[in-house]
This record gives C-alpha cells, sequence and structure tokens, in this order.
DNA sequence: AGCGGAAACC
DNA sequence: GGTTTCCGCT
C-alpha cells in the first residue's frame, strides 16, 4: 500500500504546551521510554480527526458530549491504517482496538447507533488539572451526591469552563499534538489542551438548555453577539456546529476562573498557561486568537456537544427508558468525580465513569484489567453519574475501593459517597469557592459566597421570612 | 454491527 | 502496553 509511515495526516507528538506539572495517565500519555510510546494512540487519532474540518464526513462529533459517529469506517480505518503503516487495516480491526477502550473507560459505546462512540472527556480534564485543589471547588462538590443535595450541581458549561484555562495563543493549527515546539522535551509527547475543546475558550457545543445548566436562573439570557444562540434547537445539529469567535462563552467577570488564580500563582509553567491581561475582568470574546486555534487552520469549533448537566442523582433511568433514552443520559462531564479523586486516590476505574462494557454490566463484577487504578485521578462520573453503570458503582466492582478512606459507598445505585469526614465545611474558606458563583448571586448575598453557602443563606432568609410572616 | 477472548506483534 | 489479527458468537 501506500504507506509510508509518514502520514501528512496526522502530525508526530511532540511536547508542546506541556510542563512536567502536567500529567496524563498511562492511557493518554506513554513516555518516552516506553517502546513504541511515541507512536500515536488510537483515540489520540480519533480525536484529532475529530478536530480537523476535513474530515467532518468521515468522522464527528455528533449526539451526546463526547459523542461522535464515523461516518465512513472504511475511511477512518484507512486513514489510521496509513498512520500506523497497517495497509491491512479494516474497520473491524479498528473497532477491536476502539473496544480495547471500553475498559479503560476512554471510550464507551453509544449503543444503538451505528458507528458512535462516545469519549469519556473526564479523564481526560481531571488529570490536566491536577494543580488544581478540585476536591474543593464547589464546582465539583457539586458534581457529587454529597453535596448534601442542598445545591444543585453544577455542570454548566459555564462552570466547567470557570474551572479551565483558556490557553494562549499557538497560532499552529489544530494538531491534536503541537510539534511546533522546540526539541521534544523529556516530558514526550504531550497532548494539547485544546484538543478538548471545553478546556478552551471556544464555544462548546452545548445541547442543555440553560434551564438546566445552573443552580441560578439565569436572568436576563445571555447575549450571544456573535449571533448564535447554543441553547437554540437545533444549534448544534449534526455537522451544524457553528464557527464561533474566539473567546470565552461568557464574560469572565461572571465566572472567574479559578484556575487563573491557581495558575497566576503558580511559577512559570503554569501561569504561562495564562493569556496575558487574563487574569481579571472580562476582555473576552472579542480579544480573537485566544483560544488557542485561531491563526492556525480554521479549528473545529464544533465540539462534543455539552453533556447537559444535571443528572446528578438520577438513578431512576435505568428503569423504563429506553436503550437509546439511556444512551441520551448517560454524561460524562469532563470534571467527574474530581472532587473525591483529585490527588488523593485512585477510585479504581471510576466505575461510574460512565460506561462499561456490556460484559460487566451482564457480569455485574469483571474486574477491569486495566482498571484506572493506574490513576491519579478518576472519573467518578459525574454530575451526571451518568449512565448506565451507576448500579455497578459497587464497592465489590472495584476492589481498589474497599478500603479506601476517602470513599464510602452507600451501597445503592450510583452513590458515591465520601465520609463525612471528608466532606468539606458547609462554608469552606477555600478560596475557590469565592470564585464560583457561576451566576451573580442575589444582592442580598455577598459575591464571595460559594453557592452552598447562597442556598443556606438563602434557607435562612426563607426562614425568617416564615417568622416574619406568622 | 458489535462483542470480547486469545494470541501475536512491535 | 497498545494494539493487530483472527475468530466465534450474538
Amino acid at each position: 500500500m501506500d504507506c509510508n509511515c509518514v502520514s501528512d495526516l496526522l502530525l508526530p507528538p511532540v511536547p508542546a504546551l506541556w510542563t512536567p506539572g502536567f500529567a496524563f495517565p498511562d492511557w493518554a500519555y506513554k513516555p518516552e521510554s516506553s517502546p513504541g510510546s511515541r507512536q500515536i494512540q488510537l483515540w489520540h487519532f480519533i480525536l484529532e480527526l475529530l478536530q480537523k474540518e476535513e474530515y467532518q464526513g468521515v468522522i464527528a462529533w455528533q449526539g451526546d458530549y463526547g459523542e461522535f459517529v464515523i461516518k465512513d469506517p472504511d475511511e477512518v480505518a484507512r486513514l489510521w491504517g496509513i498512520r500506523k503503516c497497517k495497509p491491512h487495516m479494516n474497520y473491524d480491526k479498528l473497532s477491536r482496538a476502539l473496544r480495547y477502550y471500553y475498559n479503560k473507560r476512554i471510550l464507551h459505546k453509544t449503543k444503538g447507533k451505528r458507528f458512535t462512540y462516545k469519549f469519556n472527556f473526564s479523564k481526560v480534564v481531571l488529570v490536566n488539572y491536577p494543580i488544581l485543589d478540585m476536591a474543593n471547588s464547589p464546582f465539583f462538590l457539586a458534581q457529587n451526591h454529597f453535596n448534601g443535595g442542598s445545591a444543585t450541581p453544577d455542570c454548566s458549561p459555564e462552570a466547567i469552563q470557570s474551572l479551565f484555562p483558556r490557553l494562549p495563543e499557538t497560532g499552529r493549527g489544530t494538531s491534536l499534538f503541537d510539534r511546533s515546539s522546540a526539541a521534544p522535551g523529556p516530558e514526550g509527547d504531550k497532548l494539547r489542551l485544546d484538543t478538548f475543546p471545553f478546556l478552551s475558550s471556544g464555544a462548546p457545543c452545548y445541547t442543555k438548555p440553560p434551564s438546566l445548566l445552573g443552580p441560578y436562573p439565569r436572568n436576563p439570557p445571555f447575549d450571544y453577539p456573535w449571533g448564535f444562540n447554543p441553547y437554540l434547537p437545533g444549534a448544534f445539529s449534526l455537522n451544524n456546529c457553528p464557527k464561533l469567535p474566539p473567546g470565552s462563552l461568557y464574560p469572565s467577570q461572571f465566572y472567574p476562573n479559578p484556575l487563573q488564580s491557581s495558575l497566576s500563582q503558580l511559577p512559570h509553567p503554569f501561569s504561562s498557561l495564562l493569556p496575558p491581561g487574563d487574569a481579571g475582568a472580562g476582555e473576552r470574546g472579542q480579544t480573537g486568537g485566544t483560544n488557542g486555534t485561531a491563526g492556525g487552520q480554521p479549528a473545529r469549533l464544533c465540539l462534543p456537544p455539552y453533556p447537559g448537566g444535571l443528572m446528578m442523582g438520577r438513578t431512576d433511568l435505568g428503569n423504563g427508558a429506553t436503550l437509546g433514552e439511556r444512551e441520551r443520559v448517560e454524561a460524562n462531564p469532563p470534571s467527574s468525580g474530581l472532587s473525591l479523586g483529585l490527588g488523593a486516590v485512585s477510585l479504581g476505574a471510576g466505575t461510574g465513569a460512565g460506561q462499561q462494557s456490556p460484559s460487566e454490566r451482564r457480569g455485574g463484577v469483571k474486574q477491569d484489567p486495566e482498571s484506572d487504578s493506574d490513576l491519579e485521578i478518576t472519573d467518578l462520573s459525574d454530575c451526571s453519574s451518568d449512565n448506565e453503570n451507576e448500579h455497578d458503582f459497587g464497592i465489590a466492582k472495584e476492589s481498589g475501593l474497599v478500603g479506601r478512606p476517602q470513599l464510602v459507598l452507600d451501597g445503592k445505585k450510583g452513590s458515591l459517597l465520601p465520609p463525612i469526614s471528608s466532606l468539606p465545611p458547609p462554608v469552606s474558606p477555600h478560596p475557590l469557592k469565592s470564585l464560583m458563583p457561576i451566576t451573580p448571586p442575589p444582592p442580598s448575598l455577598p459575591p464571595s459566597l460559594s453557592p452552598s453557602m447562597a442556598l443556606h443563606d438563602r434557607h435562612r432568609e426563607a426562614e425568617t421570612l416564615k417568622m416574619i410572616h406568622s
């Protein structure tokens, strides 16, 4: 075949934005010391294809967040074969490789949809932000079931966005790997952050209406100066992802970025991730070229649709919902589980992560050979707690969970609860708290209050009103 | 179409 | 370890 082993399709992975401080789990990144590690992994390849405009007809984001459809399996296989110098590659083999990811929870199959798979971005995101004390981030606290149930989990894009920095202008195209940096460093291949659209400032394809996005009502509605409202029906229909102007979806003054704070306080490698002058007030939206994609070839802003957020606590979807419906509610918000896993433990596959192989579901206790035990951060999956696997979020399943003091499973479906002792105080002094109100809190609430605190105060207000009325 | 086991390959 | 290849099964 025409395998010259030098695909112009995908650039060889070369370190870029990366600093030693950022670490991907093994499945995301193999150090140079590992033989063959220089070879692109299939999921990297898939992501790259997804990111490239020219392959929209071959593979494209579609449906739920992180979900993509291989429109031309043979072509994808062919491209993969070229990339890997496997002229006999075909979709059958490629799909086998994709299935290999199921256990690793990098991917899972969207059942009922042909050639449709779904990324579990959460892990990727999680491991990219180890420097964030997300465990104490209200956002991530809200992602979990142990938030006292008082605050609506904020899985809003704003909340997510607020946790991630915008990337400095790279202007080097959309390769998954940035090869333009100097010589390959010891860190080896590093995935570009802007591989994951929600990490950059490009407006993601949200699929959920604002009413589902956050604890606070949006009032008035946000204005989309570029004339596109991602919440409008059909806004992100198949292959219809609009090209959006660079810049954050929302004004930063509304969504102070805790990561910015974190990064700006760090020495160079991290602080450099922040675009200049982006420390505070909202300059976003019009500056252009700050989303890490402008300047080069047009980036595909057709991003994996935002999962929508408030699946958390959804425990009833397993019954009655059709398969398709269940798939639809499957989501792997990038946030998943951060609050529990970060820097503390491997949650072991984050069984809640969203996906399981059918055999796992059938067998119930299949031990994931790969597991995520090698991950430092695990996807507990989220606000959506996603998926069909909630019921499998059992203690027994992941033996690794047993005895881990950070986690307590209540033994019920989909509930993953930390021990009380691990819960933050009702009003956390954590600095991130002050950054979190996604929507400006009511005037009666000091902006420094965390959402949970705000709710607490609301409750007290209500109590007070009751007393007054009585 | 999709799955996963098994073994081979690199 | 991450596939690739093959295969039987659903």
